[in-house]
DNA sequence: TTAAGAATAGACCGGTCAGTCTAGTGAGGT
DNA sequence: ACCTCACTAGACTGACCGGTCTATTCTTAA
């Protein structure tokens, strides 16, 4: 199989990104963990960077399959499956012991030091609150949450404070600090 | 002067470290900036960890100056105590050119790979919101809060929300989402 | 004046970094 | 049978990493 190779180096890329960044992940600890010589991961990738930048791309396509999955589901009012996609997640962050959001993490690390990343991680904040805001403007038109509510701005804040409370989950191993600022976020939204 | 050198490191490794956090770092790099031979570096710190940990010492003085001038302001009442000291920081984010909170850069960065940091800056997080749970236990009393509020989770949910947006506002350069999200919290925690 | 210790100075160390290079392997097409 | 080319393989490069070492200078107090 020509992709086996490329697909587990990104595999492994999701997860060791996830756990020690970018700067302290050493292309030779992953070629260790995989079992890749040298050779073929410069023969897929063109640097550390390149390589990182797909991971990331890996990484949101797991995102908008979460959304897909709840956003989707027409069965629940817009709000509640804003509210699923953060609690599908949540699983998602329990599964992988709490280390918090990719996104997140490689912001915080990378944004002072690399535009190509911190355009790439702010464009993937981009598609998520885009998604969220339509749900959230569905919500409006309903009358869940006010009329005079900004969806736009209600998404942004949304995904903000979901990142930090995924540092906090990410400091505790621990999903309280996500379920606390959910309960908090979404009884307020709906009372504007 | 005895602590000239000392404290010139230091200065240079505040904002060094909020910019390129802890592993692009060099301490090359650091005493280039500071026109520091490596001995004299090596006989003021144990190793770069001592360093970024004394950093952090320093980074907390100046956050509880905040707090001092922000909470023990006592002509305001206790919630916009609070407020202002998100103010205060925001004024400081500004000043730095929007590169955000080195508590939670360092958090990000460090607390998957380093459980030294990763306590540290609990307990830098830990001082923060004792600090500004007993401010929001003042205002339950006074009734500002819904008496049931728990002062402790609306002080580390206030807190993680910030660096959230201290995040995104280090992506955007821009303070907007710092100010969208001291409007919604305190709108929100006034009503419960 | 001198002894002592703090602080400066930077050459140097082993190790590791991302990335390059060349050689070899193996499967598919002709 | 042979050629091609995608892929594997890992030795190697030069730069840089954090940290050590020894030598020297400066400060201060006896």
């Amino acid at each position: 199989m020509a992709h086996t190779t490329r697909e587990r180096l990104l595999d492994a890329g999701l997860e060791m990104l996830l756990q020690h960044g970018y700067n302290d992940l050493g292309i030779q600890a992953l070629l260790q963990a995989t079992g890749t010589p040298k050779g073929s991961f410069y023969h897929y990738f063109r640097s550390k960077e390149d390589f990182a930048l797909q991971v990331i791309d890996r990484y949101m396509d797991e995102v908008h399959q979460g959304l897909d999955a709840a956003l989707g589901d027409q069965s629940l009012p817009p709000l509640d499956r804003a509210r699923r996609f953060f609690e599908l997640s949540r699983e998602k962050y329990r599964r992988d012991g709490y280390l918090g959001c990719m996104l997140g993490g490689l912001g915080q690390e990378l944004s002072g030091i690399n535009p190509t990343f911190a355009e790439k991680i702010e464009g993937c904040f981009g598609e998520l609150t885009q998604r969220l805001s339509a749900c959230l403007e569905e919500a409006r038109q309903r009358g869940d949450i006010p009329l005079d509510s900004d969806p736009r701005e209600l998404a942004n804040l949304l995904l903000n404070c979901w990142e930090g409370a995924a540092l906090r989950s990410r400091l505790w191993r621990d999903p309280t600090p996500l379920d606390q600022m959910l309960d908090f976020y979404f009884l307020a939204a709906t009372r504007g």
